[in-house]
RNA sequence: GGGCGUGUAGCUUAGCUUGGCUGGAGCACCCGGCUGAUAACCGGGAGGCCGCAGGUUCAAAUCCUGCCAUGCCCA
């Protein structure tokens, strides 16, 4: 055990230390071995994070949570095995690699190499990775990082492909098309991150297009701002309750007209009625109205006829409802080419409408879209397609229209919304199904399951699951070049046995080695060659397959996987929901049928202090070792768990960290140093504990500390059941500092100086370490450190180690009995000792300085604990009463609004006599309604009559339990009170220079002290206490206080005093 | 543009589900006290258009609508 008494706290030093020995020791391991025998798991699934950025402290919080649940459940007793993870395909890699290497497209990338590439993403996901290591030790995220799962890893691979193929034999992966924003420059599509990297405000032509019906002379006019898809168009869609007109073309237009297009007299068209102001530029009249519906299935002539093949697609060139249509824009009709955009193309899928592209992947017009587009850029043939519109009078109006429009972020042409083939899981299959296990799930908060998942389940989309990039999980369906089937293989055995005899087994499951894999079609009488799909899976995939392929299930760890699902928790930040959170529970409910959780935290972001998003580019993200080097882990994971709800956005205050690390931990240390530092003086150490005495016998303070301790426990397990770990951990640092700290041990203190062995100081010793021990399990899930150096020195074993006390299915509770009545008696005598403190503000009278008496007005019986409380309220004897009266004199008040009324002028007389009356009589006078004052009839409205302390008394009344509790202190003065008041003042002084130069406690001095000739006389009673408290030796008393080393000033009179150590 | 959150004292926040006491804490600040007790503690003070604007109600920080700011997700 450290004797550095007076030490000071070193958090960085203990912390540190408490790594090595968790290292050397293997506690992580140790702590899951020890609960075996137990039997029962608790499983928790790491959300593999990337190590290609570097760690902050965001991602300090996630840990903590995960942590924080997986240390109390090890408490609890489940076997909880933490596998740490890594995140290590996606786009972010590649873009990453593409700036370093310079490769701005795909084709550049296939120059530069897609192997070279590839090796080079694989370094890059590693950069940061032992930043995170450092960072996650450092923090005490206690996780298996010697062993973690990687998603690039081949085994990885294997069971993800292998759950892709569950799918594929259920149906399920189908292959459709997609639309996103594709630069055809660089020939990518792009993610909605990258997306938002690009939005510009430009101002492009939009066209109001004229639809010619057959067999009927109205046109219909529909709206676009990219007249680059009208070859395209293959329909035209309403709204099917939105109402329609039919207009005629009265004159022509009377004011100015800009632009191309035109309409004749006589000419009818139809559009949305509220947009009729809006769009038309004519005089018109209204010929008919109808609804969306009632134009269903007209047809109309194509405007590129020939651009698209209508054979077989009847529902080609007609009118068709759909819901996403509204009247805040164009005219309520809305021009549909299937394959550039995605309401388009969903709207195209459902009514059957032809799906061809009109333009290639180098966004270039396919030829045979019209003789004067074919092969040219589509953004540059605006102009073209507009005036051959006017040219078939097809153009009703042109106009300029600004709106922000996404470009690439690389070489910043605008972005085209493409439908490019894709892969698809089919989760509108399922969709009941997992809106059912999303019930299922724990959700905290509960908002984010039934709110956030919840809405985004019930609009679940098919799951596009391919991407056109390079690294990644390679997609592993092949297709014969003869037949065309579609195979979909689950294992690598599977592909050995199917491979052509030109071909081998790849070096590894990634592209390119996989691109060159040629198989067999296995379909009889087909001898055809199988090609793969040149794809790569969405990474998100690979983390929602994380709870399977971190065991390489199936081919490996079959009873490992089968025992650990469904996972009991999971923990990431709220971001996750349509992530991880959805990918973990779609792959759950297509492969396994079952939920892939059982609960869920969701996490609130980190934002900087001025609520303001952490990034890189702003240069606002806090450095975790910032506060690691200074405060703690400790205090950065107290201050995060106690600051705020865990699913609350939190803005991060750094001296947030400061103020857990001073209130709580300072706190909390220097409990523990005293405790520590006497049980050292009286040998009281963890070898030779003496037989704890039984808790009936021990004095009042430690049964009540041990009562308050047992219900904090309890309260505690409540609040990390409800996962209000917030309120928890307030709870816990309310004990600590208010109970714990400024009571128990306050009052304690003058308990152990003594000296002597003594039944009442061995009850202080054991009650003093029991409630250490318990508060140090309490807080150890939050503040792994701390705890386990404080449970280590007091019981020679890891708190990580230690049974929670209360509140497990597996383990008895193992707290201290409650004494409600004790509890009571205490919260009583607490709130007496600050009234008063505070009665003596109000009267000036200094806390040293003591009272003669003090009354307590009340029929609580406090016991013993009134030798507490007189020694709280600094009075010589304290006696209950039951006659409050006794201390009270009535005071009569004028009320000046009614006697001002009555007695107009002569009111000052009035008041003047008032002053001087005799209040006791005088309010028997007005009672019998015989009170006069200069004449004026005084009645009981013309005053206020109060009840006041007697001179020489002081008194409070509070309220507790419901019941008044009044307090009565004697404010009068003698000489021996000012003895005492004096030698306290002295006592103080002294011993704070005992302080500051640092004595041993034990050591003794020689004492001078000189007062004043006015100063008040010292009794020799207390001059001899004086001598005893600050442990002198040799003392004398002199007059000058200008003489001595140190004087100061009491009621105006100096006091001196020199302290001199004692030689040995 | 759509969905889901957040906005309370200089800072960090409780209260909002279920409307009703004087909107409660902590830090920082000021005054006082206490201390062999620490960057602690106690008493008191100052500091609030509870984001803004409407509405419902006898009564709104709380419920409803719109707007603003901010964050996440989706376009």
């Amino acid at each position: 055990m450290e004797s550095d008494q007076g030490g000071k706290l070193d958090p960085v030093h203990l912390e540190n230390q408490i790594i090595q020995v968790w290292n050397d020791e293997g506690s992580f391991e140790s702590s899951i071995d020890a609960r075996r025998e137990l039997g029962t798991a608790f499983t928790f699934l790491e959300g593999p994070p990337t190590a290609n950025g570097k760690p902050g402290i965001h991602h300090v919080l996630s840990r903590l949570y995960k942590d924080m649940v997986c240390r109390w459940k090890t408490m609890q007793g489940y076997v909880v095995e933490r596998k740490a993870g890594w995140d290590t395909h996606g786009l972010p890699v590649e873009i990453e690699v593409q700036k370093k290497l310079d490769l701005m497209s795909n084709e550049a990338i296939e120059k530069y190499g897609i192997r070279k590439f590839n090796e080079a993403c694989k370094e890059s996901v590693w950069t940061y990775e032992q930043a995170w290591r450092e960072m996650t030790e450092r923090m005490g995220f206690w996780v298996d990082m010697d062993d973690p799962y990687v998603t690039l890893e081949d085994d990885y691979i294997e069971s993800a492909w292998w759950s892709l193929k569950q799918m594929h034999d259920k149906g399920l992966l189908f292959r459709g098309h997609k639309v996103l924003p594709y630069c055809p420059q660089t020939g990518t599509s792009y993610s909605s991150h990258e997306v938002a990297l690009g939005y510009k405000e430009v101002s492009e032509p939009s066209v109001f297009v004229k639809f010619k019906l057959i067999d009927d002379n109205a046109s219909i006019l529909a709206w676009t701002t990219t007249p680059w898809t009208l070859p395209g168009n293959v329909g035209l869609a309403v709204g099917p309750d939105v109402d329609y007109v039919r207009v005629r073309v009265l004159k022509p237009p009377s004011g100015k007209w800009e632009g191309r297009g035109f309409a004749e007299v006589g000419e009818e068209l139809i559009l949305a009625k509220e947009l009729m102001s809006h769009v038309l530029r004519h005089q018109v009249e209204i010929i008919s109205e109808m609804k969306g519906h009632d134009l269903r299935g007209a047809k109309y002539e194509p405007l590129f006829p020939g651009a698209i093949n209508g054979k077989g697609a009847p529902s080609a060139w007609t009118v068709v409802t759909a819901d996403f249509v509204t009247t805040t824009d164009g005219t309520g009709i809305v021009h549909t080419a299937v394959m550039y955009g995605e309401d388009d193309y969903n709207l195209g899928m459902a009514c059957g409408f032809p799906a061809q592209h009109t333009v290639g992947m180098d966004g270039c017009f396919i030829s045979g879209t019209h003789p004067d587009l074919d092969g040219r850029y589509v953004k540059e043939c605006d102009d073209t397609i507009i005036n051959f519109l006017h040219e078939c009078s097809a153009l009703y109006r042109e106009q300029e229209y600004t709106h922000d429009y996404p470009h690439c972020w690389r070489t910043d042409h605008p972005l085209l919304y493409y439908a490019m083939d894709s892969w698809f899981v089919r989760m509108t299959a399922v969709r009941d199904t997992i809106l059912k296990y999303n019930d299922s799930v724990e959700w905290a908060p509960p908002s984010t399951g039934t709110g956030r998942m919840g809405e985004w389940l019930s609009n679940l989309k098919d799951w596009a699951i391919s991407r056109e990039r390079y690294w990644g999980t390679p997609l592993p369906v092949w297709i014969c070049q003869e037949c065309g089937l579609e195979h979909c293989i689950g294992s690598r055995k599977e592909m050995e046995s199917m491979l052509t005899d030109d071909s081998g087994m790849p070096a590894e499951l990634h592209r390119p080695f996989v691109d060159d894999v040629k198989l067999n079609c296995p379909s009889s009488g087909c001898s055809g060659v199988m090609l793969r799909e040149k794809y790569v899976m969405d990474c998100w995939f690979d983390s929602g397959c994380a709870s399977f392929a971190q065991w390489h299930y199936p081919f490996e760890n079959n009873e490992k996987f089968e025992e650990s699902f469904p996972v009991d928790y999971i923990c990431e930040a709220v971001d996750q929901t349509r992530g991880w959170f959805y990918s973990l529970l779609a792959v759950g409910a297509t492969v396994f049928e079952k939920p892939t959780y059982r609960s869920c935290l969701s996490l609130g972001h980190i934002l900087d202090k001025d609520g303001k998003k952490m990034s890189k580019s702003r240069g606002n993200v806090v450095n975790p070792w910032d506060h690691f080097n200074l405060e703690g882990a400790d205090a950065i994971r107290w201050y995060m768990t106690t600051q705020s709800s865990p699913w609350q956005p939190t803005n991060f205050d750094p001296s947030g960290v400061r103020d857990s690390y001073a209130r709580m931990f300072l706190t909390l240390w220097n409990v523990y140093r005293f405790h520590a530092d006497y049980a050292e003086l009286d040998s009281f150490g963890k070898s030779n504990i003496s037989k704890p005495p039984d808790i009936q016998n021990r004095p009042s303070l430690d049964r009540w500390i041990l009562s308050q301790a047992s219900a904090t426990s309890s309260t505690v397990n409540s609040l990390f059941k409800a996962w209000d770990f917030h309120k928890a951990g307030r709870e816990i640092e309310r004990f600590v500092v208010d109970d714990l700290s400024n009571w128990y041990v306050r009052r304690s203190r003058r308990r152990l100086w003594d000296e002597s062995e003594s039944e009442d100081k061995a009850c202080c010793h054991h009650t003093l370490r029991e409630t250490l021990i318990l508060v140090s399990r309490l807080i150890a899930p939050i503040s792994p450190f701390m705890s386990d150096k404080i449970h280590r020195d007091l019981t020679g074993t890891s708190v990580h180690h230690a049974d929670w006390p209360s509140g497990s299915e597996l383990i008895a509770p193992s707290l201290p009995v409650r004494d409600l009545t004790i509890e009571a008696k205490m919260n009583l005598v607490r709130s007496l000792a600050e009234t008063g403190r505070r009665i003596r503000v109000e009267s000036a009278r200094r806390q040293r300085l003591p009272c003669r008496k003090g009354w307590i007005i009340s029929d609580v019986d406090l016991g013993e604990l009134s030798e507490i409380l007189s020694e709280e309220l600094n009075v010589i004897s304290l006696e209950k009463e039951t006659d409050l009266e006794r201390f009270q004199k009535i005071e009569i008040r004028p009320n000046r609004r009614n006697l001002g009324k009555k007695c107009t002028n002569d009111l000052p007389a009035v008041l003047s006599e008032l002053s001087e009356v005799e209040p006791d009589h005088f309010l028997i006078e007005i009672q019998a309604g015989i009170a006069y004052l200069s004449g004026y009839k005084i009645t009981p409205d013309d005053v206020e009559v109060r009840r006041v302390e007697k001179d020489g008394y002081a008194a409070m009344t509070i309220e507790v339990d419901e019941k008044d509790v009044t307090l009565v202190l004697d404010m009068s003065m003698d000489p021996d009170l000012m003895s005492k008041g004096l030698a306290r003042d002295i006592i103080r002084r002294v011993q704070a220079k005992r302080k500051e130069l640092n004595l041993r406690i034990e050591a003794e001095i020689s004492l001078e002290i000189a007062l004043s000739p006015g100063s008040p006389a010292l009794a020799e009673e207390d001059w001899f206490h004086i001598l005893s408290e600050t442990r002198t030796s040799n003392g004398v008393i002199s007059e000058d206080p200008t003489s001595t080393d140190s004087n100061f000033e009491l009621d105006g009179i100096m006091i001196g005093y020199s302290v001199v150590p004692s030689e040995h």
